[in-house]
DNA sequence: CCTACATTTGACACATATTGACAAATCAAA
DNA sequence: TTTGATTTGTCAATATGTGTCAAATGTAGG
């Protein structure tokens, strides 16, 4: 349900990065990346690739958590979650 | 892009019913639901909900819709769009 | 046990998005 | 050309998202 905070906790973690040296990199205050990293926050997409650059990791690995995430916000616990993903991944198959 | 707005048009014209008779059920504005079904506004679930059974069609019918709009709005025209689809899905079927 | 620093929490501010109403414009058919 | 249906534009109220700040809490080392 917030695969990216970890994520980013995680790679953080293994450069032994203080949340003040992050946030500080991403112009935002301390607190908000604490909130961000236990999923209590979203990043924006630029903070999102920001980071990425930051951490040496590709935008797509982050980006995909992020929209992930994002996705599974928006359907919440619907009961028809999944029928809703099917038909949106089908239609965006279409689309490309 | 607007699935749910095209079905819920094409069920009302094959009822010959008026944009103010749905709205009236509904009890919102007549504009509002032109907009609706012209995919400029969305319907909130309760809303969706009624208006499958005004058209007695099953609410999974209609919710489905929803959520595969609701859903390819949030990611967009993302580039990693469909990974972020697959993603979610993979998370929402550990989840189940 | 202190102290210093890291992190978390909660309250608030501000911006943007969403949902709705209403009035006016446009469209279509009789 | 008049009537009723639909669409468009604008505004208000509310909800949500993004950020700050201050205070509380957690954690090591001296």
């Amino acid at each position: 349900m917030n695969s990216l905070g970890e994520k980013i906790r995680t790679i953080r973690e293994s450069k032994s990065l203080l949340l003040r040296q992050v946030a500080a990199h991403l112009e935002i205050d301390t607190a908000l990346i604490s909130k961000i990293e236990r999923g209590e926050r979203r990043l924006t997409r630029e903070q999102v690739i920001k980071l990425a650059k930051f951490y040496n990791v590709t935008d797509e690995e982050l980006l995909t958590l992020w929209l992930s995430d994002k996705l599974l916000d928006t359907i919440e616990n619907d009961p028809f979650a999944m029928q809703g993903l099917n038909k949106a991944k089908n239609i965006l198959k279409t689309l490309l």
